[in-house]
DNA sequence: GCATAAGTGGGGAAAAGTGGGGGAAAAGAT
DNA sequence: ATCTTTTCCCCCACTTTTCCCCACTTATGC
């Protein structure tokens, strides 16, 4: 399970240098396959590649009729990236997931469970004061009864 | 099954290369036989010519006295054309269906699954861009307890 | 302070993308 | 029916990009 936030910087062939603390564990559990794709907050997910297959087997078996289930394949599935970690523990982003999230030089790798998530430092830092407005009034009943 | 996105270039004979990490799997699962058709969101949908074959028997199936139905049939099965990858791995994208999605030189090719999607590269990113904004209460019952 | 490990950058070889030309086959016209 | 014209397809060569590996620099720990 990953968990905690890294600031790192892609080089100018946009490629991310994976810190130490999670290549081990990716080498072991996926050989370093990971799969990239872009996410509606406009970060990329980053999975390994095992943890990704069932999201994709799911979003490929609902019916591409309704138009928010065909948007969501789109986005998901459509951007889905296959990366492999060279012997240097890098990955290369490709360059239409970049331009999507919007990521240049300065980028933060986040810990969220079984997967990372990769964001441009700047909206990370939005998103981050976004969420400290929120009301209590419309936290989901998934909450009740939970507490910090 | 595929999955991403490729940037192409359609070059001035209205031809379209094949990306190379699908060509080995379509020659040995179609022998470079494909069938493109026209998608009501104003792509092009490229079927290896097996996956397409039981979708087309389901359409022609479908009673014709249904107006959606009806038109649905007209656009997939009227529309559905073969073509053969060449030994270059190049198809040639028939006319009016180049037309039909306004495809000029700049498209994407991404993969959804057991089909691939053609797309003039600004409709792309304007119907992800738009998809962005989807409301959650929009959701679909069949992702109920379903997370990314 | 030195040694080892990690981060960073760049260069080169191989493969993939791109474009054009020539030939064959088909279609149309006389 | 044959000849002419056009379209389509296949092949070859050139250009571009991508990926992989190596070397240098920086950080860390003993």
């Amino acid at each position: 399970m990953f968990r905690g936030i890294t600031q790192l910087s892609l080089d100018n062939k946009g490629r991310l240098t994976v810190p130490t603390k999670y290549r081990d564990s990716l080498i072991s559990f996926c050989a370093g396959h990971l799969v990239l794709t872009a996410d509606p907050s406009k970060c990329l997910l980053v999975y390994p590649q095992p943890a990704w297959e069932p999201i994709e087997q799911k979003l490929n078996s609902l019916s591409s009729f309704n138009p928010q289930t065909r948007s969501l394949q789109r986005l998901l599935v459509g951007n889905a990236s296959d990366v492999e970690m060279d012997n240097a523990g890098r990955i290369l982003v490709p360059p239409p997931l970049r331009q999507f999230a919007g990521l240049k030089k300065n980028v933060v790798l986040v810990g969220q469970g079984a997967k990372l998530e990769l964001w441009e430092d700047e909206k990370w830092n939005q998103q981050i004061e976004d969420s400290l407005i929120l009301k209590d009034s419309n936290m989901p009943s998934e909450l009740d009864g939970f507490s910090l």
